[in-house]
RNA sequence: GCGAGAGUGGCGAAAUUGGUAGACGCACCAGACUUAGGAUCUGGCGCGGCAACGCAUCGGGGUUCGAGUCCCCGCUCUCGCACCA
């Protein structure tokens, strides 16, 4: 660039540096409890400190901090923190690379990217900022779990892992292809294992009745949730096994279906199978299968299904309402983990049923006839699943189903085999990590006392460090004896320490509520001021997250109220959930090479160009393509105040003009731009169309001649104070440049005078049969016939009349007139 | 399969309760100022047509004086759940 060209451009390095050294100086953002301004609670989901933002990050922040800072200006005291959700799994595999500790790698890249925040110029109060893996933030969290622990909210139970050999360490579903490790390619080898649970199905129905509560979340998570929490109402039914003392429990939704009932299904893993297949002639033949599909599913991708299987067991079962003996299948379809386990199959009236009853050769029974129809078992090509009047039922016959499903669970309940139950599709919440870099489960296990909680006092239990740092510095807590080897805190006997972590997704559970007092001691939250600022007003984050960080986010808030430390049922009162940032069509990622790294654009055009591009090109719930050549137009625009702010500056100060005509239009548009900016941002966060009326009143501006300097100034004067939330180092440098005195970071949101945003002559659209034929300029105040007649005598209107008959003249109010022929 | 959302210029996108389709910006074209321009300024820019006009909001119907917007039938795409009994 050559010189000559500097003076066209402001000095973005210089301005933002300013002004950012300023604010960090004066804890501009800093904000403490005020009674006399209504508090105003907005947070971004933290970020998990990976080394560097991205251009997610910058859209995501931005979308707060333009919130944070334009609520402060309507007159809110605004909460607007900031922290590091730093452990994780990540940080382990940096760490051995790079042969530090973990807590070395994590806390250098929060230093880094707490850099890269400040240069965005994001309006935190940096005194809150919190790191989850810091002691003196999960020793509070150790603490509400052993609450949590004592109010049976937390248990311990062995379950099913995928277990790498090779790499001694468990996996998520996602990681395992194939069957195998998806590094070392070592066969996974399912490994039955012990591991901590949130019972979160006990909160189901207040997680799922509260969804109610949340008007101001959109649609699409809402149903998210209540699909993922799964709520199904039906029956418990006991089948008694033919020839043995046990019971099978059924559960399902369609009791009036009962009568149709032709056989069982029972998952693999049933634990009854034990019981029937001793002294059973079939039993190797069956044994052999519930290992053949125990193995075939394991081998499954993600999502894939198997073919549906099934083999009879050699014993039956008894219907309880018909005394019909049913044979008893193992079906690979069947889930353990979902109902009871066991299906009572009505080929007639269930998809699956009738598939599987149409391949084993099993009778098809209708029960339920849809109205106007009779369905008889050998002309049906599918099973009919909708409602109907019931048949060949007892006497239940010729009830409608809705009726029958009401009466046969009163019957069975009344005759002890079955009763209403609610089903739910939600599992409680594991939380064991047989990894390193989490918070440690604070339980010690003694043979004699069980498991025991870390008394209080001893609180918190933290990670062991390695003597040698430059090596092993992640060896998972279970390989490391000295951590092990305790006393039990209730016999003084011998004990052993738990050796997993938490899953990371608890820290952020409940760091919302930290913030309100995140230097608090005695507790989690300081209670009063936690109570004065949640719930969080407005959160913003990814839809990533619909169901995991914000259902477990909303569960964490329902135990701490029932624990005593907060007074609200729900976390989050407002929920935006911004859009990707994509390129050539793909979301932004290393492997596709479309990243856009933060740190260049902002050297190359500065954060306030960087924050207007990302907030002008799309509306913040849509994704966002990003468009080099687009940030080009946002830093020109920014340019173009910039020349027109230095020439106010240099201009000499003159006396008020009697108010011209220009300037009467000129205070027309400034007040319609604040009106229309004020209600763009208020109604969605639509700061894309509000930036364009920004740019619409600075381009009248512009192309208005002989408008006296003290308009000049009012009009420049809006459109700092209209883009300051936007765009603020620039704004505030620009206030000074214009000679406007006062930090613009004080001054109050403008307000619009709806009698001066009027216009006084319309333009109103005159249309013949539905087309634009004319367009008259009018009195606003002009009435309707005298509107009607200036029309009919337009020219242009009456050529398109041509002659013929009018019928009916429409006047819409200021708006347009259409002729009907 | 079930659930949710979306289809508007070359591109990102705008359009109160149905009432001027394409604001604003990008790209592009022409011109001005320049030794120079990837700077800046001025003008143009949905498609067809010299024009009058005609045609245009995924496709097809409908309601209406008037439909991007409302109703019905399709198509396409995105996201979520996915054997839930």
């Amino acid at each position: 660039m050559s010189n000559g060209t500097a003076v066209h451009r402001y000095d973005f390095r210089a301005i933002e540096k300013k002004w950012q050294a300023r604010w960090l100086a004066d804890k501009t953002f800093q904000v403490v409890e005020d009674a006399d301004r209504p508090k105003y609670y907005v947070l971004e989901m933290f970020p998990y400190p990976s080394g560097r933002i991205h251009m997610g990050h910058v859209r995501n922040y931005t979308i707060g901090d333009v919130v944070a800072r334009y609520k402060r200006m309507r007159g809110y005291n605004v909460l607007h923190p900031m922290g590091w959700d730093a452990f994780g799994l990540p940080a382990e595999g940096a760490a051995q690379k790079n042969h530090m500790h973990p807590a070395t790698w994590t806390y250098s890249n929060i230093d880094y990217m707490r850099g890269q925040l400040r240069q965005l110029g994001l309006s935190y109060d940096w005194d809150r900022e919190i790191a989850t893996c810091n002691p003196k933030y999960f020793r509070h969290e150790q603490k509400m779990f052993l609450e949590m622990y004592k109010r049976g909210l937390i248990y311990q139970k062995i379950t099913t892992v995928n277990w790498c050999e090779s790499c001694q360490t468990v996996l998520a579903n996602e990681q395992v292809i194939d069957g195998c490790c998806w590094r070392c390619d070592n066969t996974i080898k399912p490994r039955r294992m012990s591991g901590w649970f949130f019972r979160i199905t006990d909160y189901a129905e207040e997680l799922l009745q509260d969804l109610d509560k949340l008007g101001g979340w959109p649609e699409k998570v809402v149903t998210m949730q209540r699909n993922w929490i799964g709520k199904s109402t039906g029956m418990a039914c006991d089948f008694p096994i033919d020839g043995g003392d046990e019971k099978i429990t059924i559960f399902t939704t369609r009791p009036d279906t009962i009568y149709g009932v032709t056989f069982m299904s029972l998952a693999p893993e049933h634990p009854l199978l034990e019981t029937l297949l001793v002294g059973n002639e079939r039993q190797a033949e069956v044994r052999a299968f519930i290992e053949n599909v125990t193995t075939e599913k394991q081998q499954l991708n993600y999502g894939e299904e198997p073919e549906k299987k099934g083999m009879f067991t050699g014993r039956f079962c008894v219907n309880p309402f018909t005394g019909d003996k049913v044979p008893i299948y193992v079906a690979n379809f069947v889930l353990m983990e979902y109902g009871t386990g066991a299906v009572m199959a009505v080929p007639a009236h269930d998809e699956r049923d009738f598939a599987f009853a149409k391949v084993y050769g099993l009778p098809i029974k209708p029960v339920v006839m849809p109205v106007g129809e009779r369905l008889t078992a050998g002309t049906m090509t599918e099973a009919a699943t909708g409602p109907g009047v019931l048949a060949d039922s007892g006497p239940f016959t010729g009830m409608d189903s809705e009726a029958a499903k009401k009466a046969i669970i009163a019957y069975a309940a009344e005759k002890g085999f079955g009763q209403a139950r609610t089903t739910y599709r939600l599992r409680d919440w594991g939380l064991s990590r047989q990894r390193y870099w989490g918070a440690p489960i604070p339980i010690i296990h003694c043979q004699r006392c069980g498991a025991a909680p870390v008394p209080e006092r001893d609180l918190p239990v933290v990670l062991p460090v390695d003597a040698d740092q430059t090596k092993d510095t992640c060896l998972p807590l279970h390989q490391r004896p000295e951590f092990i080897a305790t006393v039990c805190p209730q016999c003084g006997g011998p004990a052993r320490r738990e050796t997993d972590t938490m899953d990371t997704f608890v820290e952020s559970s409940w760091y919302f509520a930290r913030f309100t007092s995140p230097r608090c001691e005695d507790g989690a939250v300081d209670k009063e001021k936690a109570a004065h600022w949640l719930p969080v007003d407005q959160y913003i984050g990814g839809v990533e997250h619909a169901i995991l960080h914000l259902l477990y986010s909303r569960f964490f808030v329902k135990v701490m109220r029932d624990l005593g430390y907060l007074s609200i049922d729900e976390p989050f009162s407002n929920l935006l959930t911004q859009g990707m940032v994509i390129k050539d069509g793909a979301k932004m990622s290393k492997s596709k090479g479309n990243v856009v790294d933060p740190d260049e654009l902002i050297g190359q055009y500065g954060a306030d160009t960087v924050r207007l591009f990302s907030l002008f090109a799309a509306p913040p719930e849509r994704d966002l393509e990003w468009n080099a050549k687009g940030v080009e137009g946002a830093s020109r625009f920014l340019n173009r105040l910039y020349r027109y702010a230095l020439e106010l500056g240099d201009a000499p100060q003159a006396e008020e003009p009697p108010i011209s005509e220009a300037a009467q239009t000129m205070q027309r548009r400034i007040h319609q731009t604040i009106q229309r900016v004020t209600e763009n941002i208020d109604s969605n966060f639509h700061f894309n169309t509000a930036i364009s009326a920004v740019m619409e009143l600075f381009n009248s501006l512009n192309d208005t001649a002989d408008l006296p300097l003290s308009w000049r100034r009012r009009a420049m004067r809006t459109i700092l104070l209209l883009l300051s939330p936007m765009s603020p180092h620039f704004c505030a440098e620009m206030w000074q440049t214009i000679g406007e005195s006062g930090d613009i970071d004080s001054q109050a949101w403008p307000v619009w005078d709806q009698a001066l945003a009027q216009d006084e002559l319309l333009t109103i659209v005159v249309q013949v049969r539905g087309k634009v034929r004319s367009r008259l300029s009018v009195a606003a105040d002009i009435d309707d016939d005298s509107l009607a007649r200036l029309a009919l005598a337009d020219e242009n209107v009456i050529r398109a009349i041509a002659g013929q008959t009018v019928k009916k003249t429409i006047v819409v109010k200021k708006k347009l007139v259409n002729i009907v022929l």
